[in-house]
DNA sequence: GTTCTGGAACTATGG
DNA sequence: CCCCATAGTTCCAGA
């Protein structure tokens, strides 16, 4: 670990992180799991973690981890050093507060002033963010009338000590909502030492680099960050942030185990005039140019720095070897997490902790490391230039990077940061994103924020307090509109640190999506965007995911980097002469890894199955005054895991479930992944499981797309069955991509008329015909499920099915129209259980999980007053993850709605018409499907299922086939 | 030689 | 405790 960088380190640096790395908690441990558990032993246990990881991460990664490992041992000796300085709270300069108003603000930025790069848009004052997870205060009005100001929870500033050096002046400032413990910190200095005393690390050692540490905040910075100067190695620093931070007492212990340690590295940093050691030393590769407006923001995000710097605390991460080791050591259960992803916030620590308050908490102080106005206008810590740092870098990228200390940086939004800004912020941030996060006594909670962010203030804040990155913003104001004109694909494989890119984002359509800024054009303006959640909270960062910046011949748009609260921000420019628009064609999305980040003390999200996120783009437009309108605008869900990005073909709904024998009926399938040279086949299988047919259909390609399949039931092998048969169908994308097999039925036909009285043709009298469930249709798995409510519009998108409702897919309307939605498409709860059947699951979709069966299990859903309909709408919980959504972009939209997302399938169908078919479909039945249905097929069934306790059998069906 | 990708092996987590 | 399925990560290989 240490080679390279020792070399370079002074030998007292070397000598202590050599130490560090042999202190016996640490174990180091690249193994995260022992060193959890060693951690409370341990005197240091950060320390010890930080130390490897990284490295051994790095190795793995790749050539180019060499030198970036290099640099994280610098930096982690650096952070040391700092840490010493830091830990105590006040520190150097803590205490003061910079709040106020007027505060510096660190996030002052320079309006007007043109960025490095390029055409010089407006600078945007860099907000305080927030950490991703956390939410942050309300901003609050500003002394203008009408403008608002980002509130830290309370500032503190931390100290460089005078360090420092660091200049920083200081020190960051970091908002507390409650005491910080951990000494990591804040060092902004380091930034700012750069900056002050960029001599002492001309040299273009690793210290040179611009503290991308300031990133640390991302994995954890805090955790690691801080934690990372404890413990580098990934699972070891998330294992020692958390065990160690998360109380404070725990931290005290820590530092009371590294004490001595700290004081050493202090020293040892003082020596070095790194007023702290924090400042990110990863930051970037070349040296660190004091003029240079954006070394300030910490590693050039060109170069990424900021992931790198993340990486390095972060990295611990497994070597090579070791597939996963993040996660093993202190790896959090999901189960016990409660939600995944975060589905419900109110589940989420963030809430009491601070979690999420941790981000915000200490929100980080915009780094501005460097005087705001000079560099420009953004302050956030990233955005270097993006040469700084090749892109290679990446692979490595991780054991550099630290963690984006998200919300730890201290978030000084107001305050103006140290230097170092962000970075420097982040390095040590990285430790003190930990510590922020968790240093912070109770937030409120997540929900409270949002509801006083909900509240609609107006967007318009001073350019010295911008609205942190969670905060919710309108894309519109007055004349100004953010819009996304062309919006990105559904799935995004993101890449890991340990993987190279994998690209920009694109949009469908092909190319990359389009930004563009309505209602202004007088000069240039910085769009900012980074990637947020796409979960039903509030839009905040995600925070296990960060925007990359992607560089490279075939990208057009100068972009760069930054760093807000621990957050990564692609800044690029909007020029007046191209519309204001920009094609954002410079964005990748860099995973983290989800024990990296769970470790972080501060966070409560979940990263599994928490792959969803969705671009945001912010622009604050300069009114004068020192006030800007920030406006934002947030993509379409994106799907970021591989998997799903490869996902098999799922059908989530279809219509009708059954048919004549003769086949020949149109039959629509909708779900996801839908490829155009999908193929649909049906299978009959006989009682030994034995294939018994085998017969593809005729897909219409003209009116199939993405989530929807239109296709041709084809003819069934025996024409003469007596009783409906049961086949299967499934949607290949090719070998091994196959989705789950759907059951469908053959109805024999009867040459005989039979008609049935309105009334079991529609609610299947419940004596006769259980309602639910019942159908055959519905594989077993499926329980009764309630309708939607019809009644509720909500529901009304796909994922009502009427079809559903009657429990028969003779029932829908097997006329042809399309099907572009019908209403007959059933939404298939989540299979497994509620019902009691044990049926093996022909059926095995539902990717969604649905509530168990309100209705006892009877439910099946009489959407339209049928007898047996549900009395209140029942609505699933489909808000998560409503089955389309995922897929469907909805063009504009930043939520993922289902029935939005509906209206764009179709593919002959437009926008919008979903509804209307939805309506028709329903008219349809109101109307008596009768009339629809020139030819109908009832299919009763009565199963046991259906009705609850059932054995299964579930088919018991009459099924009668008019002719 | 790099950057993108697509695939897939491995391992952890949960049921 | 074992088995299986699902998911997250890391690797590999080809374009």
């Amino acid at each position: 670990m240490i080679t390279t960088p020792q070399s370079l380190l002074p030998s007292s640096l070397a000598s202590i992180s050599h130490r560090v790395a042999n202190l016996p908690s640490n174990s180091l441990s690249h193994n995260p799991g022992l060193s959890k558990p060693d951690f409370p032993e341990n005197s240091c246990p950060g320390l010890s973690s930080s130390s490897n990881p990284g490295r051994d991460l790095g190795a793995p990664a790749g050539s180019m981890g060499a030198a970036s490992c290099e640099d994280e041992e610098l930096e982690f000796k650096l952070v040391f050093g700092e840490e010493k300085e830091a830990p105590p709270l006040g520190a150097g300069g803590l205490g003061e507060e910079l709040d106020s108003e007027d505060a510096p603000p660190c996030c002052r930025l320079a309006l007007g002033e043109p960025p490095p790069y390029g055409a010089a848009p407006i600078g945007i004052p860099r907000s305080p963010p927030p950490r991703p997870g956390m939410h942050s205060p309300p901003p609050r009005p500003a002394p203008s009338p009408g403008t608002w100001e980002s509130q830290p929870a309370r500032s503190v500033r931390l100290g460089g000590p005078g360090g420092g050096t660091g200049g920083a002046g200081g020190g960051r400032v970091l908002e507390c909502p409650s005491i910080r413990i951990t000494s990591i910190s804040p060092t902004p200095e380091p930034p700012a030492a750069l900056e002050d005393n960029p001599d002492a690390w001309g040299d273009g050692s690793p210290r040179d680099y611009p503290s991308p540490e300031g990133f640390g905040g991302y994995r954890e910075a805090g955790g690691q960050g801080g934690g990372a100067f404890f413990s580098p190695s990934p699972g070891s620093s998330s294992l020692s942030s958390w065990s160690f931070f998360s109380d404070a007492s725990d931290e005290a212990a820590l530092y009371a185990a590294c004490d001595e340690v700290e004081s050493e590295l202090n020293e040892a940093a003082s020596r070095f005039g790194l007023g702290s050691p924090l400042p990110s030393p990863r930051a970037s590769p070349r040296p660190w140019t004091p003029e240079d407006p954006w070394s300030l923001y910490g590693p050039s995000p060109g170069g990424r720095g900021p992931e790198d710097s993340w990486l390095l605390l972060s990295a611990p991460g497994p070597t090579p070897a070791s597939p996963r080791p993040a996660s093993p050591c202190g790896k959090r259960r999901y189960s016990s997490s409660g939600t995944p992803s975060s589905a419900s916030p109110a589940l989420s620590r963030r809430g009491s902790l601070g979690e999420e308050g941790s981000e915000p908490p200490p929100p980080p102080p915009l780094p501005l490391a460097h005087d705001p106005g000079s560099p420009g206008p953004f302050d956030y810590v990233g955005a270097p230039p993006a040469e700084s740092i090749p892109q290679k870098t990446r692979r490595t990228s991780s054991e550099q990077t630290v963690a984006l200390p998200r919300s730890e940086e201290p978030a000084p939004c107001n305050g103006k940061l140290p230097l170092g800004a962000e970075e420097s912020v982040a390095l040590p941030g990285g430790p003190r994103k930990e510590v922020a996060g968790m240093d912070y006594l109770a937030v409120p909670s997540p929900l409270a924020w949002s509801k006083a962010r909900i509240g609609g203030h107006s967007p318009i804040f001073r350019t010295s307090a911008l609205p942190p990155l969670d905060w919710p913003l309108p894309s519109q104001y007055e004349q100004l509109e953010l819009r996304i004109e062309v919006q990105p694909r559904a799935h995004h494989r993101a890449h890991y640190e340990t993987e190279g890119s994998r690209g920009a984002v694109k949009a469908a359509p092909g190319g990359h999506p389009i930004v563009k800024l309505l209602g202004y054009s007088e000069k240039p303006l910085t769009l900012q965007m980074f990637i947020g959640t796409a979960d039903e909270r509030n839009l905040r960062p995600h925070a296990f995911y960060q925007v990359h910046r992607i560089t490279g011949k075939m990208v057009a748009t100068a972009s760069y980097e930054a760093v807000v609260s621990g957050t990564k921000v692609l800044e690029m420019t909007l020029l007046p002469e191209n519309n204001m628009a920009a094609n954002i064609d410079c964005a990748g999305i860099l995973k983290l890894r989800n024990s990296d980040i769970e470790l972080r003390k501060g966070e409560t999200d979940i990263g599994r199955k928490n792959t969803r996120v969705r671009l945001v783009f912010r622009v604050h437009v300069p009114q004068g005054g020192g006030k800007v309108i920030s406006v934002q605008a947030a993509s379409v869900p994106i799907e970021c895991s591989q998997r799903s990005a490869q996902e098999l073909p799922q059908v989530e709904a279809y219509s009708p479930s059954a048919c004549s024998v003769r086949g020949g009926e149109e039959l629509v399938l909708t779900g996801s992944n839908f490829l155009p040279d999908s193929k649909v086949v049906f299978i009959e299988r006989g009682p030994d499981g034995k294939l018994q047919w085998e017969e593809e259909a005729t897909v219409n390609r003209l009116q199939s797309n993405e989530v929807t399949l239109t296709l041709t039931v084809p003819e069934y092998s025996n024409k003469r069955v007596s009783r409906p048969v049961q086949v299967y169908f499934y949607v290949s994308n090719g070998r091994r991509k196959r989705s789950p097999t759907q059951s469908f039925k053959f109805l024999p036909v009867i040459c005989k008329e039979e008609p049935l009285p309105d009334s079991s043709l529609r609610g299947f009298p419940p004596a006769s015909a259980p309602p639910f469930g019942t159908d055959m249709d519905f594989s077993p798995p499926r329980p009764p499920y309630p309708s939607y409510p019809h009644e509720d519009p909500a529901y009304e998108t796909p994922y009502l099915s009427e079809g559903f409702s009657y429990g028969t897919p003779p029932l829908y309307p097997q006329t042809g129209p399309p099907p572009s939605y019908r209403p007959g498409l059933r939404m298939f709860p989540e299979t497994r259980g509620t019902t009691g059947c044990a049926h093996p699951p022909p059926v095995s979709f539902l990717p969604r999980p649905f509530p168990s069966d309100p209705y006892g299990g009877r439910g099946s859903s009489f959407p339209l007053g049928l007898p047996f309909s549900p009395p209140a709408p029942f609505r699933p919980p489909l808000p998560a993850s409503p089955p389309l959504e995922g897929p469907f972009p909805s063009q504009g939209d930043v939520h993922p709605l289902p029935a939005e997302g509906y209206n764009k399938v179709g593919p002959g169908y437009g926008p919008g018409e979903g509804a209307p078919e939805q309506e028709k479909s329903r008219g349809g039945y109101g109307s008596g499907f009768r009339d629809s249905v020139p030819i109908q097929g009832i299919t009763l069934e009565e199963g046991g299922c259906g009705t609850g306790g059932c054995e299964c059998e579930c088919v018991q069906e009459i099924a009668l086939h008019v002719c």
